[in-house]
RNA sequence: GGGGGUGUGCCCGAGUGGUUAAAGGGGACGGGCUGUAAACCCGUUAGCUAUGCUUACCGCGGUUCGAAUCCGUGCGCCCCCA
């Protein structure tokens, strides 16, 4: 089998059980792959992330290509001999940084400028260049430069959105040549189920005519600009539509979302990908996932609670340390809090989608999903 | 024994006559976090029969229309000299 060709291997439902291969091990999806921007899962060593079976990690241009450099990186070996984690990498393309962070950017039809988060200097990218930095950040996915828009936004300017990424969707397939690299498409158009779909055949559309002349087409494709501030739930009045649209035979990748119940419910809906920074975030500020929904270890009733943060976990955490110690850990401000939770969260979304990956080859994943939404776990999110 | 200083809400600490139920910090308590500018941010923190009332700045007494703020006195603590 050759290098990202995706093999959907069962489904369930809409759901899913797939894999590809990487150059750097293969993937089986569904997936969550943990958020480690500045080339770090913060707090985790790559030996921490291996032991908890993460399969492939996501890593940030916008940021490494600001600290340390592309040539800093490139010098090292790629981000893999950088970090010291040799399982499969994404890096997505800097695109959501700069429309989210950036408050002096300027658009223009061939690229966009914008201004450093750490010094402020003025920097510019042309699709082109996007793809060339992340090629030589060389990591095993990399995700086409995109417009995210906000929300809420008006109509004109999803459209407006969903147009220029389909243009740098186009400069970004061109561009890209790195053989034992993907690339992956993104899908934009807010919550309008058109815009969506619009988003979706002008992919598609730019694929079929780079494949008709010899060259390569998207590997995959990233679902962007949902989880951008809109009502819980709006996300899946149009999401089932959208990732169905897309090819059987690509992974999809629901990106930046990762609370548990929408893991259940993308996957539900037919999506293999996930990243969020979610459960690292959240463990680094003290909350805990559980099977009985979040835990906030702060609380004071934990103060003489000496059992693990959940009883059904398999982690190190759970297996050698109690809510007390967590909380009165989080609570001095130790570093060592953060870590454990970190490693208890991710270890609870991996094992969660694990399950779901069980459950779609077992051709059970309706009753996963409804004893999920049925569990005390659900309410949570 | 003499001289000087000081005493504020759970803690530290600002405040020297009214706009002070009392700044600020800490602690405590609670909430938030979704392609990471996040080991971060936000809120609450005297009581009550609660758009008002009561109690509060070491105790007691006083000055004043009005005192955490001024005066007297007692007590505690700190520093210097003997």
């Amino acid at each position: 089998m050759a290098l990202f060709d995706f093999s959907l291997e069962a489904t369930s439902g809409h759901a899913r059980a797939g894999s590809f291969e990487t150059a750097h091990g293969v993937v089986q999806t569904p997936v969550f792959m943990p958020v480690g921007t500045h080339a770090t899962v913060k707090g985790m060593t790559p030996g921490q992330l291996r032991a908890m079976m993460a399969q492939i990690i996501l890593s940030n241009t916008y940021h490494l290509f600001l600290r340390p450099g592309v040539e800093v990186v490139e010098a090292a070996g790629g981000l893999h001999g950088f970090m010291g984690w040799d399982g499969p990498i994404l890096t997505d393309s800097g695109g959501f940084q700069i429309f989210s962070l950036a408050d002096t950017l300027k658009l223009d039809d061939d690229g966009v400028s914008f201004r450093s988060i750490y010094d402020g200097s003025l920097e510019r990218w042309t699709p082109e260049d996007n793809m060339d930095i992340q090629q030589r950040l060389g990591a095993d996915i990399v995700m086409q430069l995109d417009q995210c828009a906000p929300y809420p936004a008006t109509r004109e300017f999803v459209a407006q959105a969903v147009d220029l990424s389909a243009r740098w969707a186009k400069r970004c397939l061109a561009a890209h040549t790195k053989e034992d690299q993907a690339l992956f498409g993104i899908v934009q158009g807010g919550m309008h189920l058109d815009l969506r779909l619009h988003s979706v055949d002008r992919l598609l559309e730019i694929g079929k005519e780079s494949v008709s002349s010899g060259r390569k087409d998207f590997q995959g494709f990233g679902i962007g600009g949902y989880s951008v501030g809109e009502d819980h739930g709006l996300m899946f009045e149009t999401l089932g539509d959208v990732a169905r649209a897309l090819p059987e035979g690509k992974p999809r990748y629901l990106m930046g979302v990762g609370n548990p119940t929408t893991l259940v419910k993308a996957v539900h809906a037919g999506v293999d990908m996930f990243d969020c920074v979610l459960p690292t975030r959240t463990a680094r500020m003290g909350t805990a996932f559980s099977s009985q929904g979040r835990m906030n270890m702060r609380n004071a009733k934990y103060t003489r609670d000496f059992g693990p943060i959940d009883e059904t976990c398999t982690c190190p955490t759970c297996a050698g340390h109690s809510r007390a110690y967590i909380r009165h850990l989080v609570k001095s401000n130790e570093m060592l809090g953060g870590i454990l939770l970190t490693i208890h969260n991710l270890h609870y979304l991996l094992g969660l989608m694990n399950r779901a990956r069980k459950a779609v080859v077992a051709d059970e994943y309706e009753a996963f999903y409804q004893a999920w939404m049925d569990s005390p776990a659900a309410n949570d999110y």
